[in-house]
RNA sequence: CGGGGAUUGGCGCAACUGGCUAGCGCGCAGCGUUUGGGACGCUGAGGUUGCAGGUUCGAAUCCUGUAUCCCCGACCA
């Protein structure tokens, strides 16, 4: 390709906006162009890139035994709702209709059509596993897209489907897609940690997602040096035991002239912290009021609440709802003598002794409140969030890390979670129809170029890793020549882009080279000639080398192989 | 969804409390000189200031509405 000719250019300056380093480089090298927030237009070099990566994915899906297909983008609003998934999903789900007033669902996901096609095949067990996948646009209406790529509205996804007679055959095609993931990291120079998950919208229990450490991630991953990795939305840790063995006191309440806060609470009672009774009130999906209620030193994590009560979306109760429909009153919320709301607690309250807090009772006070004796629950469970330096949940000796982190792609073993609602079934060998168990299997295609660079640059631009490169080789023209060696390395089936502009400087080829960021640099001048050929540099080198031009080509293939 | 900021040639920005023909840099086009780390000179093209309404002799500037974009928050009562 030659540079005069390419569309899409660099440029010097690039919106303030642009604030994470993948996003800004890519804008100003000419990867991408931003249409709306969260929509992105991949230039030609940018699409280079992608499919480079989907080429890799492929050849590395594909030794799973997963078949290419293509699944149309609008779906059959139905077919979500057969699975209530549409209410999973919820806003991010983008809509249409067309002239009919037929519904549909822009693809955000595609179990259920996955599905659904798989049934039109009426499977017998000899034709499971089935494992299909594809690459497709996905739209999912972000309530916030932010950094670049990294969180969009409308991406490429490659999506993979399995299909199985039982847990145990899934778990045989989980642990070939586990390989092949990291396989394709490490062919895209990723670093990833493997980390249990939540199955949030998917469905399912079980899953894990490979993560990259990034400071600009907006995950949170929980790790142990014994080898513990979770996403703090499922990472769980020792909750050791305060005061297990105390006498129970008698309940009485006091006189609580204080402030709605923990730490007023704290502060008048002068006793500590996770003593207290933290309440939190929320309000779920269907319209239920959920009291959570757990040790006052811990924090509530709602994804863990809301798959404990199985709801969809939660939000906090307004004080409003807390004074009119609970009789209560907000910073003295107790489960004590509370009506007309699930009480959840952590288990972190059973063996809690003459608790404190509230009484929902303005600027009253409870003390000495005990579990089962003063208050009775709904549900008890693991509500807490994990936080730095809690103790592992796996080896119970170590303290735990958090650290940011992007998701780089997910696998998940999402068993009947479409085939008991959509009736996905197949023949089994005593004639009966049984329900497939299924596993589904993500990687967002510009998600994963967009790690790449942030962890693979430096002040002056990209380094790409070698097999995602837009091209092998960045020539750079300078006298006047180079049209003979461009030649020559097309024809050796190197894939070169030749800056062949004649009116601008060699210093400007050189920062839009660093910018752009192909692994070798070739420069051939009057200068490298009379130092006896033409000068090699890496990106990620600083020092350059003159080569030979009859040894070129295998110097740059033997990099490349 | 809540709060804050922004919107001016392709890009990055300026134009103070309303005032002359809306400027500057980059980029772009032409000519010339340059050519190893973002060269220089001259000339030139390109804007109904996001949109709609209002106030005024006069609006990029003030007011109202609206759209879009960005940032922060969306939890501990």
């Amino acid at each position: 390709m030659r540079y005069s000719q390419l569309f899409g250019k660099t440029s010097k300056t690039v919106s303030k906006d642009a604030t994470v380093a993948s996003h800004r480089l890519l804008l100003q090298a000419g990867f991408i162009r931003q249409l709306s927030a969260g929509r992105y237009t991949f230039l030609p070099l940018g699409l280079k890139v992608c499919r480079k990566i989907e080429s890799i994915i492929r050849q590395e899906v594909e030794k799973t035994g997963a078949q290419e297909l293509i699944v149309p983008t609008l779906h059959p609003l139905e077919l979500w709702q057969q699975a209530n998934r549409d209410k999973k999903f919820g806003a991010a789900m983008m809509r249409v209709t067309d002239r009919n007033g037929a519904e549909f669902t822009l693809g955000a996901t595609a179990e259920v059509i996955m599905l659904d096609l798989v049934k039109q095949f009426a499977p017998s067990y000899k034709d499971l596993p089935i494992n299909i996948y594809q690459f497709s646009q996905k739209f999912r209406d972000e309530a916030r897209p932010s950094g670049g790529l990294l969180r969009v509205r409308e991406f490429v996804m490659k999506d993979g489907y399995s299909f199985h007679v039982d847990e145990a055959d899934l778990k045989i095609t989980y642990q070939k897609y586990w390989d092949a993931y990291l396989e394709i990291a490490k062919r895209m120079d990723l670093n990833v940690t493997i980390v249990e998950s939540d199955n949030g919208a998917i469905g399912g229990s079980v899953s894990h997602e490979f993560m990259v450490e990034s400071t600009v991630g907006e995950d949170t991953i929980v790790t142990c040096s014994c080898g513990y990795a979770a996403n703090l939305e499922k990472a769980t840790f020792v909750k050791e035991d305060k005061n297990s063995s105390e006498a129970e006191a008698d309940l009485s309440e006091v006189k609580a002239p204080r402030g709605n806060t923990m730490e007023d609470g704290v502060a008048l009672h002068q006793k500590p912290l996770w003593q207290q009774i933290k309440d939190v009130v929320f309000v779920d999906d269907s319209g239920r009021f959920i009291l959570a209620i757990i040790r006052g030193d811990f924090m509530v994590n709602e994804t863990k609440l809301k798959n404990l009560i199985q709801a969809n979306e939660l939000r906090h109760a307004t004080d409003e709802e807390i004074r009119n429909k609970l009789h209560s009153e907000p910073g003295f919320i107790s489960p004590v003598g509370i009506k007309d709301v699930l009480i959840v607690a952590d288990d972190s309250l059973k063996n809690l002794k003459n608790a404190y807090g509230g009484s929902n009772k303005k600027n009253i006070d409870l003390i000495n409140i005990n579990f089962g004796r003063d208050y009775q629950t709904d549900i008890v469970g693991d509500i807490a969030e994990t936080q730095v330096d809690y103790l592992c949940p796996q080896c119970k000796k170590e303290k735990l890390k958090l650290v940011k982190a992007v998701e780089f792609g997910n696998i998940f073993n999402i068993g009947f979670a479409y085939s008991d609602p959509m009736d996905g079934n197949f023949i089994a060998q005593d004639g009966t129809s049984q329900k497939m168990y299924m596993g589904s299997y993500g990687i967002g295609i510009g998600r994963a170029l967009a790690i790449d660079v942030e962890t693979h640059h430096d002040e002056k631009g990209i380094i790409w890793p070698k097999e995602i490169a837009p091209y092998q080789v960045h020539l750079i023209a300078l006298d006047g020549l180079g049209e003979d060696l461009y030649q020559e390395l097309l024809s050796q089936n190197i894939e070169v882009l030749f800056d062949d502009r004649s009116s601008v400087s060699a210093g400007a080829k050189f920062a839009d080279a660093d910018l752009i960021g192909i692994p070798i640099r070739l420069v051939i001048s009057k200068r490298s000639q009379e130092s006896g050929g033409i000068e090699f540099k890496l990106r990620s080198d600083k020092e350059s080398k003159i080569i030979d031009s009859k040894n070129l080509v295998s110097e740059i293939t033997s990099f490349y192989t």
